[in-house]
DNA sequence: ATACTGACCCTGG
DNA sequence: ACCAGGGCCAGTA
């Protein structure tokens, strides 16, 4: 497999995994970097979304994968070149329900304890503090 | 081909 | 609490 089709590769993977994050909620790029195996690499799911195309008859396009449901680590939505791309992410979001905060330095942010979705694949979170059941 | 950029994140001071 | 530094690597110039 050359690295041109790896890179390919990579982005499928990104996509799909953005695909699962339901309706209605957020995640950031680390979390969707850790899920897919790559967990040094967010930078390059931001690429991805960056990438993805407008061209609905491609496999994945900003229409069929919920890009609008990644943001950052510290809850917000990351800023890019054009500052009317955040805007217009926070407004897909608040068109599924998600309530977007503007800080005080005109961040829009997401509260990730209400909105967040964090599933359970992760190899590191599994140590819990759950009850008791040490079962092997 | 080389060099800089970036829709990021974590660890230290 | 905030700021700096380092790592990551596909895109873009």
């Amino acid at each position: 497999m050359a690295r041109s089709d790896e890179a390919a590769a990579f982005f499928a993977t990104v996509y799909s995994a953005v695909r699962e994050i339901p309706e209605g909620k957020v995640t950031s790029y680390g979390h969707i970097a850790k899920l897919i195996g790559t967990p040094q690499r967010p930078r390059q799911v931001g690429v991805c979304l960056k990438h993805l195309s407008h061209d609905a008859g491609a496999r994945f396009n900003n229409v069929n994968v919920p890009w609008q449901r990644v943001i950052n680590a510290k809850g917000a939505i990351s800023q890019r070149s054009q500052p009317s791309g955040a805007r217009n992410q926070a407004a897909a979001l608040q068109a599924e329900g998600v309530t977007v905060a503007t800080g005080a330095l005109g961040e829009l942010t997401v509260d990730f304890a209400e909105y967040g979705w964090f599933p359970r694949s992760l190899p590191s979170e599994e140590e819990s503090e759950l009850d008791d059941d040490d079962s092997e």
